[in-house]
DNA sequence: AAAGACTACTGTGGAAAGCAGAGTACTCCG
DNA sequence: CGGAGTACTCTGCTTTCCACAGTAGTCTTT
């Protein structure tokens, strides 16, 4: 099973919620998601997601300059991609119930 | 969030758990995932699944008349078919864990 | 018997999204 | 000065889901 085909989709939501945490640049959401166990997830897959959601409005973007290299554009989530963000994990865990359901995974949420 | 991008390289694994269950045909698949929680998948990406897992040595196939119909195309899993699926069953827990911890989700393998 | 509904499958073409690869550019270290 | 690490952009490829169209069989209803 190829694991970037299971990134389709998801991984709008999980940018969503690193990037709610703390705002991030695109450098250091790759390396937070990375981290998170998305070892394998290309740099320009994070990249591209940053901009989608920018262009869709729910990302807002400024830029600051760095001492350590080039200068790193932040995004930051607006009200916007908050609500889409928690629709879309509704949508994730209905979905990931299903998936269990059918491959008989019996997970519960536990909090 | 589109359920049908999270689907991409789900739908493999999934047609896989429900043949392994019993032999099914195309429209009986659809017909067990849809009330499986599926139930917006469309009827041309099962039966391209099946066809695909067919050809890449995952199921075997034999063709049954019927009384209510036209005749049915059965699919059958065999011993590369459950080795695909086993891993990929691995795959989809350690993906979906990571999804949960990057959305705080705590949920747990209950047996 | 014609019309419609349900069953059952095939094939084509389109769209979305992850990603490889190439390119640009800055800083720091040896 | 060259290499490593940081940071981003852009182009084009690939996979996969799906809408749509077409074929074809059975059964029910009018």
């Amino acid at each position: 099973m190829d694991v970037s085909q299971l990134l389709k989709g998801v991984l709008d939501v999980a940018v969503l919620a690193v990037v709610k945490d703390e705002d991030g640049y695109g450098y250091d959401v790759l390396r937070r998601l990375r981290a998170a166990g998305f070892d394998e997830i290309g740099d320009a897959s994070v990249y591209g997601t940053l901009r989608r959601l920018y262009l869709n409005g729910s990302l807002t973007s400024y830029v600051v300059p760095s001492d350590e290299g080039p200068h790193r554009k932040y995004y930051a989530i607006n009200d916007a991609g908050r609500t889409v963000l928690e629709e879309s994990i509704k949508t994730w865990r209905g979905f990931a119930d299903s998936i269990d359901q059918v491959l008989k995974l019996n997970r519960e949420v536990a909090a």
